[in-house]
DNA sequence: ACCCATAAGTTCCCTCAGGGAACTCGGGTA
DNA sequence: TACCCGAGTTCCCTGAGGGAACTTATGGGT
């Protein structure tokens, strides 16, 4: 499943992706997360293999991502259904169907809508700093090293952070926001 | 590249999963937002192999999401940066790295920090509502049918919606927000 | 002039993960 | 008894990915 020990990385994306940078994952979490949690139904409405869809299924558990549980007795039945830990993961969903929407969605507008109950108003996600709540962009964030990097040498960190080579690109980022 | 034909779906996640949902390609992203933008940076920095890497970067020039630039004459070099379409993938990077913190990190803490360069602390990013500024939950949200989906039986909505595509290859601009 | 280095790919071979479809297994239901 | 169902498992085959060598254009060192 790991192409490249990217589990090892001290790289919180890379440890993400390791699991979720999978076509199949992600829409697998969002079936599940919005109430398709059977074998077959998932098969059916991701168009999957089935072999592939038992792969990932038992991966996620493995993970702690979903569990398996009993929903019936006689005939015995299982589904699948996500830990806070498999919920946790909604805001790369957000994340990710709000840039869908942004870049693909057709002229009608986007095939879904995200209502949330706290406010009752349609909404869109956006990645917010956690202490002011402005939005997080490429241009108003830096990336420090962290406690938990191994700082030595070709340590990375969020990405590179690097021993890098500001030698290289003549125009740097526009720096838009 | 494609497993199946998911960029037809009508769904924003299934869309933005074709492209995105694959390891090489979030890590690609992370390090060009972050200033590898060197095809050989890349490829020591990423551990890919050369040929998957040149096809990614590719993918991801014809997608909009990156743009090869000449950064210097003699002799000629190319480098990649991130299109406005590519830098709004940081959302989806921060919340793959927020998760992989919250679930990965060792007891030293996260590997990297987000500094906000706004209200200049190290932040977390947050999935909030773009009107009341909440949280945005699995628990404290609906998905419902978007002008873009198909509204019939059998319908799903943050899911596949799936008979879908007759708006499918549709503008390429978002509106501006 | 000659040799080596660098950046950015390309080409080749080989393995293994994924697609597709059939098969299994435990347990109903008519 | 015969026939469904859900939930996987097994089989074969193709093609994407890993790894390493090769290419092209240019510059530096001696």
């Amino acid at each position: 499943m790991t192409r490249t020990p990217l589990a090892d990385v001290a790289c919180s994306i890379a440890r993400a992706t390791d699991l979720f940078g999978d076509a199949w994952t992600a829409l697998i979490m969002r079936d599940v997360l919005t109430g398709v949690t059977r074998f077959d139904d998932l098969a059916h409405d991701l168009g999957i293999s089935r072999k592939v869809l038992a792969a990932r299924l038992s991966r996620l558990v493995e993970e702690g991502v979903l569990v398996r549980e009993r929903y019936q007795e006689r005939p015995p039945r299982e589904h699948y259904r996500a830990t806070p830990k498999g919920e946790e993961l909604y805001p790369v969903l957000l994340a990710l169907m709000e840039w869908g929407d942004r870049w693909y969605a057709g002229p009608a507008g986007p095939p879904a809508r995200i209502r949330h109950l706290g406010c009752g108003r349609d909404t869109t996600p956006v990645s917010a700093c956690a202490h002011c709540g402005e939005p997080l962009t490429v241009g108003n964030t830096t990336q420090l090293p962290g406690p938990g990097g191994r700082t030595g040498p070709g340590t990375r960190v969020l990405g590179p952070l690097l021993t890098a080579r500001e030698d290289a690109p003549g125009a740097e980022r526009p720096a838009e926001v």
